[in-house]
DNA sequence: ACCTGAACACCGTTCAAGT
DNA sequence: ACCTGAACACCGTTCAAGT
């Protein structure tokens, strides 16, 4: 019977922490973080729930494996170039990163402890700024300083735009514009078609390089002034 | 029986949604934000859990309802001041209102729609920047770059720093300054005293203020330039 | 010795049965 | 008409039973 073969061959496939890691990844990437669940692997893998835990000691290493997988695609750093443009490009990758695996940010934000690849990556980003000319002191407050946003947050407020947002009428505008006064003139001014319709939103990425340059050249006076 | 008597009260008690959102700030501060589950908070009323939700849609309504409870401990703007300290103070302030409850933070960063009691914090801050004679556009790019900081996040990677640190020892020591030199340089300049003890961390005030000043003074630039 | 099914202790929420 | 107990569909993990 063939399919017993097949069942074998699955049951006898080497079911890795990778492959664990890989498929946690592939859900979460299709589904969402509640999509990456240890029965869900398991299930996708063709597998008892309990198997996962030979290859993962419990959720907890699950979820630093996914981060640890997303920290994985940051470029390495630009060699050739200036501290500034280094960190920029950097921090940028590591965007672009967060911006493929949506689930990432939410996973970080809940890990207490930092594993040895985020680690690794935080000496590199350290390194970067002393070879810049910064100081040991000025160089921590930096990597306070820039925070989250080392990893490629975005770290707003309410970020979602997910969910098709659900078409603003006249009627929410104008009560808008009554309660909230100065939010209303900020949403009128960036969509640029008249009041009716909600625009196309903010540039977020625009936004992000806004905040990312305005720490970098904050930082390189502070750098200057010492 | 006096016991009847007491139930017949406790049962009679108003159990409006401020009683629902109090015991459920309570238990947070208490026990954490896995302590604020809807079946503890109905216990910790007497009650059965679904007699919640009639003062309250699910659980989504009642992550709500505590943002706006903290949101509301922040102080009210001061009107006597130049933007700067306005905004600097109002921060600061929202910053004491997440440390009185750290399970703030993490619930705000799940949130996905702002409630209007966040909405109306954004609009006054947003008109102190316009009151401070920044332009609608880059007032809108301050707000996009304060992020999360407007409502008092350090925002920080692995900002755990609750559980009492695991006593570093001379082996550790060693081994971090092996493996990830430049973060050992920096710790080692955190700690005053010698390199065996880990020293008092940072000082998490003095971090905070430095990035909002540090981004503070870059807008006050930018204003200026135009 | 190894693997795994059932069970445990939770969770938010639905829904029908009881008053 | 109102309230609520039991049940549903999950979750991560323990543990003992089976091979």
């Amino acid at each position: 019977m063939s399919t017993k073969i097949a069942e074998e061959i699955q049951a006898r496939a080497p079911l890795s922490k990778e492959r664990v890691l890989g498929t946690a990844v592939a859900l979460a990437d299709q589904g969402g973080i509640e999509a990456a669940s240890m029965r869900k692997i398991a299930q996708e893998l063709g597998v008892v729930p309990m198997a996962l835990y030979k290859h993962v000691s419990g959720k907890e290493e699950l979820l630093d494996g996914l981060i640890d997988v997303v920290v994985g695609e940051i470029d390495a750093p630009a060699g050739d170039t200036d501290w500034k443009t280094a960190v920029r490009e950097r921090i940028l990758s590591a965007r672009r990163a967060l911006l493929r695996h949506p689930w990432a940010s939410k996973i970080m934000e809940s890990r207490t402890t930092p594993t040895p690849t985020v680690l690794a990556y935080m000496d590199s980003m350290i390194g970067t700024f002393r070879a810049g000319g910064f100081s040991v002191d000025l160089t921590h407050h930096a990597m306070h300083a820039m925070g989250s946003r080392l990893m490629g947050f975005t770290q707003e407020l309410f970020n979602d735009r997910s969910e098709a947002e659900p078409a603003v009428d006249t009627e929410m505008w104008t009560a808008l514009a009554g309660l909230y006064p100065s939010i209303f003139e900020i949403c009128q001014a960036v969509s640029h078609d008249d009041a009716s319709v909600v625009g196309p939103g903010c540039d977020d990425q625009f936004e992000f390089e806004f905040a990312l340059d305005l720490l970098l050249d904050g930082l390189e006076k502070l750098r200057d002034r010492s």
